[in-house]
DNA sequence: GGTTTTTCCGCAAGCGTTTGCACATCCATT
DNA sequence: AATGGATGTGCAAACGCTTGCGGAAAAACC
């Protein structure tokens, strides 16, 4: 068990310099001769020497690396978010440190702890379903770590977002089926509350308003998201006074369900109904009967811009902008999109 | 601006006391007296003090973190298996420092270095497809960096691994088959050369040859897992001279197309033709014709046995054994079990 | 040859924390 | 009253690296 790690003093020791020469030699510096700085650079190379880095975030105050709290890894839509997360890190030069909330606003807050505690430069943060508390964000404004929220976002002001509006989605989506013919148009909305929930409607509403027809809220039901709550919701849909032709479902998974309950009530799909989702899947290529169209919302592309944000606030930071005085606050917003299936 | 952040020197200054002195208080060392250690510790919190782990971690030459590399975060199998890891990790006090390689070596290397320099505690890897030269994992020996490889395992000795067995499920899945009267039994297999490939071949050919049928190597063929290379598979396999009743499929992905392969040659999926795959995507509950069974690989549960593995390597790392010369490997096999569908 | 400029390098402080060791104080034991 | 053991606190080094500043040596000028 010798030096298991060479370090900048043992370069120092062996060529008979000073570790402030090294530490020059090593950064190119213009004020060291050729001579020593190749000769320090040669035994580097030899001994195999690599800076250690946890002295160097720690005499810097900085970490190159950023934070990311997302609810649930093996979603789908936060996996392809992630993907995009840490390509746009690698490629700014950042590492990424992993968290996952389980939708739990407990482990939230521990896990911002633990972020602080490593001294991420900058966070990023796609909220948990019941965080209604933001308080633990705050505690990170002392610290000057920069969060970026994206897709779920809390509603405080005075916050950087990236995040997909929905509403043009919906909007095309309803369009759609209007070129396709339909007049009576469903919804199998989420759970009321949600924000998703309301946005999607609001583009229905929007739609379907537009010089055409007129909002029947008959013809939109909420539901939990769950298998039986969207039987249900289908059922009842279908059943009602005004029969709809074609539905617009929450996402993917509901419409996969919904397509079921359609075809055990008869139905013929794509003929006596038609089904346009949200979200896109990849599964949604391999199913029997698929939506006709889903509206995209790029988790990869989302978690890209916000990473590209997050690093470009940084930027900003160490070049002497001290605090958020001069605050402009980010809120980028991706247009969602129609994507016709085969 | 003044002091952002509070460190242990700015309340030994404010206590008028020694910044060991307040070091200990907050560890509750028994040497501090009880007076002196509450004024601290109501000072501390006064003053919302958290210790910098960048010091610490610089002190302690330990970060209390682990490295992952993973080939492609948006696909379900390593989505799944990240959220065993980080939960498994979150247990153990240690967070995530994650990485893709996106089947590139190149990145791979990359991503280790990056992950040296941030000086991980370990390093979890499911390496990428095209990795053939070890070198780079051999680098971290000396910084005294234990790997643990998982799901695709480098074919080198002196290491550890976790891994999921196919052969058994391949067994199962054969057996169930069997018992359900087929006799003349396919499958569409992966690449050639790839591991996953031989094991599921291997446990193919043990159940076949099994006192009671033979192995007959027609009825197994390679493709490349894209929908064309299936498509052609499928092809071959129903035309072929013995027209299997029941197919084995690569993964589930390759089981869809097979099935959208056999329906368009007018096959009653089920009744002429069966199909069990492997990895029990979620998706498969929404297709029309899922496989009737799939062989479950256990991502999630993968992830967490590697690192808790590589959480316990790190313990006795720390407790003095100074190095792995009494080596012993963890090699960690999880049986595939099969999962019936409906 | 003296002066200025340039070139090159070392000193030392500092980043925040932990920890071995020495030291001081106090109380209890002889 | 001297000795001994607790009990509580401070000093200082160490972890590896960066960087402002000062200064020696070499090169350039008149």
């Amino acid at each position: 068990m010798k030096k298991q790690v060479p370090t900048i003093k043992e370069i120092a020791k062996q060529l008979n310099i000073s570790v402030s020469t090294v530490s020059r030699a090593l950064h190119d510096h213009k004020s060291i001769g050729l001579r020593t700085k190749t000769r320090v650079q040669e035994l580097a190379k030899q001994l195999q020497y690599e800076p250690n880095q946890t002295a160097i975030f720690f005499q810097q105050g900085k970490t190159f690396t950023i934070g990311v709290i997302l609810p649930e890894l093996s979603e789908a839509f936060f996996s392809a978010a992630i993907s995009g997360i840490e390509d746009a890190a690698h490629k700014g030069n950042y590492t990424v440190l992993l968290g996952q909330s389980h939708d739990s606003v407990e482990k939230e807050k521990q896990l911002i702890e633990t972020m602080k505690k490593h001294r991420v430069d900058g966070l990023l943060i796609s909220i948990s379903k019941n965080t209604n508390d933001y308080s633990h964000f705050e505690a990170l404004r002392r610290y000057n770590i920069p969060i970026v929220f994206f897709d779920r976002i809390p509603k405080i002001p005075n916050i950087h977002y990236v995040a997909c509006n929905m509403i043009n989605g919906t909007v095309q989506a309803i369009n759609f089926l209007f070129t396709k013919g339909h007049r009576i148009i469903g919804m199998i909305n989420g759970p009321e509350k949600l924000p998703a929930s309301k946005e999607r409607l609001d583009g229905y509403i929007q739609a379907m308003t537009k010089d055409r027809l007129k909002y029947d809220p008959a013809l939109v039901v909420n539901c939990d998201l769950t298998t039986a709550g969207v039987i249900a919701a289908t059922e009842k849909l279908l059943t009602g006074k005004r029969r709809p032709t074609a539905i617009v479902t929450f996402n993917d998974y509901v419409a996969l369900d919904a397509v079921q309950t359609a075809r055990k009530m008869k139905l013929k799909i794509n003929k006596d109904i038609c089904f346009v989702s949200y979200a896109n899947l990849p599964l949604t290529n391999y199913t029997a009967y698929p939506p006709m169209a889903s509206v995209e919302q790029f988790p990869y592309q989302q978690g890209q811009k916000a990473t590209e944000t997050l690093i470009e606030l940084l930027q900003h930071k160490s070049n002497g902008d001290t605090d958020n005085s001069n605050a402009t606050y980010y809120k980028i917003i991706l247009e969602s999109q129609l994507v016709l299936h085969e």
